[in-house]
DNA sequence: TTGACGATTTGGAACGTTCTAATTAATCCA
DNA sequence: TGGATTAATTAGAACGTTCCAAATCGTCAA
């Protein structure tokens, strides 16, 4: 099976021409006569030719490789897979291809990837940062001129452009919305505390109850994995406090479909006797039952907007950070009921 | 940001040694001396050196590239999104970076990046099909001798490894269910019929009807697209004819969840008012209301079986085609309900 | 007839590795 | 002492492109 590999100056010889002007009808150069290109480019699909891409990129040493990286800390998530999604298409279109690794929140396979992306001369990367990632992990990065976007977890300190959805406004609103049905004894339910995405969405729930006039209680904030079992996890331990919560902000979908596992574990069905909000409206939440409230994020727009700032930057040569936060909107649906607030009044007392 | 690139001769000058060392080191040659080994490796670390595969590879043979390409027709849909991280899984481990592309079923598309992933010089490529795809298109690839693995959807006739789910056993062992239960209208819902998936799920499904006593009917038989807008559509088609049916075979999961939605639209409940069944298992298979019964076929470990089969070949050099089956399994939860046949047969009456 | 000009084409030196064959240094044995 | 053996190192030619400078070839004005 050891085919010959076919090059330029096959192609040159056979089309009798020189391996130059192979090379300039190859990208496409006005220079050259029409006649020879066509016969050039008859040759090549006779010979079955395959441009050497490697090759070209030792030549041109700028980082002009048509490869970018893209990094993710969980794509069996469909936020995630979505969100590749939204980046391979703009990159597509761009005429560049993707690396797409998962990084399962290893940090050392996170390590693993980006140097063997750079190894094979990405120009550009895009990244979700896995847990416990740090500011210095892009120190080398940027300190070789490689343009890096980082999207939906944000890292403190690091200096590149990012990609971030709207934490704390979206957690404003959907608290509220829980606040101004009437509930008084609100959870914030899943997720690590190290994070800065829980951070910005604690801020923004604690804000929307103390301007509900509700003083936010800190052992209804229970930290769980993000995720649906950490959701269950997260609902069996609030509702062993004193005065259990009849509402729930969730870091995101997955945490809430948990929740809501959990809940009917108790008997209590989400929608009707305890009102749960997700964050991040992936896929299934609008086909759930019930039909989960959640603050809606796109995911895919949010890949394809990283992706347009990683070309940017690329493009540009320049690795001036930017940070691009993507709107979010609450959209409500059929998990904190609709029955309107006394309902929950008469629950409560 | 225009950063030096720092090479293998920047490092052997600064560590006193000749070029060809360096190499002998980066690729851990018994060869040389420990000291040298580890003054070249400090100096390489204290410039911040980044090994250049794209150069190394123009030395080397094809297959050394370290790169497989993945390409995918559908990424938002799970069953993918896992074969993805499947194959990622053992092709990371490996030491290989993958390329992953969406072809969102774009026949143009998925030529495209097959092109594009050849220029960059993949040493394998695993391919999920895009509706449509030839043997054809696979000449090319076969032909200039890169190894090949087909997954998830068949091609007929390709000359080139596949590895697929036991769709017609699946499909038969499905279908002898809801015939057990008491089920004589038994539909087959979604998909397309020029796919192979889609004939031979058909042919176990036929099988099983014969075999219980059931002669098929052609009516019943509905093609659509083999997603959840596809299950509501078809499940609107079937229960229009004369003697409509009182349970479903789904093509997949997706189908099954639109068929779901589709029947609570009539007033029907999936589970106690109609018997569905799904097919792939994807994660919220489970955890859906009710629960879907299906035939789960692992799309992590057809993932890594197509990995290893890929690397199989890439090491080998070879090109023979291999079949691989994956073996699957009916999952009995909620969605075709408990109460046993006589519960049907009270219906069907 | 000359030479200047535009349109094409081309030779050959990069690019950063690997690999072969050859060189040098060190050690051993008789 | 010297030749053989082993260990460690190295020069330089690939690999398949790009790109610069230079070459060729008509053509056309003077």
């Amino acid at each position: 099976m050891a085919r010959e590999r076919v090059t330029v100056v096959d192609i040159a010889s056979a089309a009798g021409v020189s391996k130059s002007t192979v090379s300039l009808v190859l990208r496409g150069s006005p220079l050259v006569n029409e006649k020879t290109r066509a016969k050039v480019n008859a040759v090549m699909r006779e010979l079955g030719y395959v441009y050497n891409r490697g090759a070209a990129n030792l030549r041109q040493s700028r980082s002009k490789s048509k490869i970018v990286g893209i990094v993710v800390n969980d794509l069996t998530n469909s936020f995630f897979a979505e969100l590749a999604v939204g980046v391979d298409d703009v990159v597509q279109s761009a005429g560049y291809v993707q690396f797409l690794a998962n990084t399962g929140e290893s940090i050392d396979r996170q390590r693993e990837v980006i140097a063997s992306m750079r190894e094979h001369g990405i120009s550009g990367l895009v990244i979700s940062p896995a847990r416990g990632t740090e500011a210095a992990d892009f120190k080398p990065l940027t300190a070789s001129g490689l343009p890096v976007v980082i999207a939906v977890r944000n890292v403190p300190g690091a200096k590149v452009s990012t990609v971030m959805s709207e934490n704390r406004a979206g957690a404003y609103a959907a608290t509220a919305h829980l606040v101004g049905l009437g509930h008084r004894r609100v959870a914030f339910l899943g997720g690590f505390a190290d994070t800065a995405v829980f951070e910005d969405r604690l801020a923004g729930y604690r804000h929307a109850l103390r301007e509900g006039g509700v003083e936010p209680d800190d052992r209804l904030v229970v930290s769980a994995a993000p995720s649906r079992a950490g959701g269950v996890e997260a609902i069996g331990r609030a509702m062993l406090v004193a005065e259990p919560p009849t509402a729930a902000l969730c870091l995101n979908d997955a945490v809430a479909f948990g929740v809501c596992d959990g809940l009917r574990a108790r008997r209590l069905e989400p929608g009707a006797d305890f009102a749960v909000v997700g964050f991040d409206d992936v896929i299934e939440a609008k086909t759930a039952v019930p039909a989960l409230t959640t603050v809606s994020v796109d995911p895919q727009g949010m890949g394809r907007r990283a992706a347009q700032q990683l070309l940017k930057q690329i493009n540009a040569g320049t690795t001036e950070p930017e940070a691009i936060v993507s709107a979010v909107r609450l959209v409500v649906r059929d998990s904190c009921g609709s029955g309107g607030p006394r309902l929950w009044e008469r629950k409560a007392s």
